[in-house]
DNA sequence: AAATTACTTAGAGTGGTCTCTAACGGTGTC
DNA sequence: GACACCGTTAGAGACCACTCTAAGTAATTT
């Protein structure tokens, strides 16, 4: 069992933060001890940590909502769930695709400063 | 020369993003007609091509015009700008690396969709 | 001459994701 | 009992990057 701070400190995120994402539906699957807090089950920080992994890719937390309504919903929602996730992870890889586009360019970049210090003139 | 829609056009961003841009210092090489319309030569062109690069590799626009405005000061801050984009290749690395950790976890949860399909009775 | 098109500006509004504040409740220790 | 500490809520505010509006100018087409 865990805390919200205990929860906010694995997953690099605020107890603050956590809440929010409570208030948004995120977490309608964390209950409540006797005093009214927050109590993480390990199987609800496993689903935190999932969730932070898609919003650490970009899902929006609207969609991020939907995934999780969906897998409260039950069994039977298993297909529509994986298909969410597998048109997210091609998301993901064309995010992978443009950063090492970018990076490339990046590089080259560096590489004209560094042509440019051993005297070659170019545009900047 | 390009007019500001042809820029937009070709860095598949709105000629609303690009005034955006200049209004926050971004854009300080760019002239104008006798009309008064932004004007983009072949070279204003590349650096908004690079600027944009640097938007879509996730550097805020307080930064990127801090090196436009080191670009414009002069030879003399190569070594500083080579610095901001080499920092930022060590950025974007970082982000090209996090992207791939969480794929794997994508993977991973894709797999167990998977396997669930065929029997496999786990968590979800 | 009127309409259309492309551009201009200042400034307001939007959407997403936090981030923080204020006021409060319950638990544990001295 | 007092105080620290961990938690609670509603709701305000911040920050970023747009995105749009209103009102206007200038050139081109019909």
């Amino acid at each position: 069992m865990y805390s919200i701070n205990e929860v906010a400190a694995i997953c690099d995120v605020t107890a603050h933060t956590l809440r929010f994402y409570d208030k948004e539906g995120l977490l309608p699957f964390v209950g409540r001890n006797e005093a009214g807090n927050r109590v993480f089950t390990e199987r609800d920080l496993g689903l935190v940590k999932f969730i932070c992994c898609l919003k650490n890719t970009g899902m929006p937390i609207k969609e991020i909502r939907k995934y999780i309504e969906l897998a409260i919903e039950g069994e039977h929602t298993a297909d529509t769930r994986r298909d969410m996730i597998t048109g997210h992870r091609k998301e993901v890889l064309r995010q992978i695709d443009e950063l090492k586009k970018s990076l490339t360019i990046l590089d080259l970049k560096v590489a004209f400063y560094d042509s440019y210090k051993v005297g070659f003139q170019g545009e900047h």
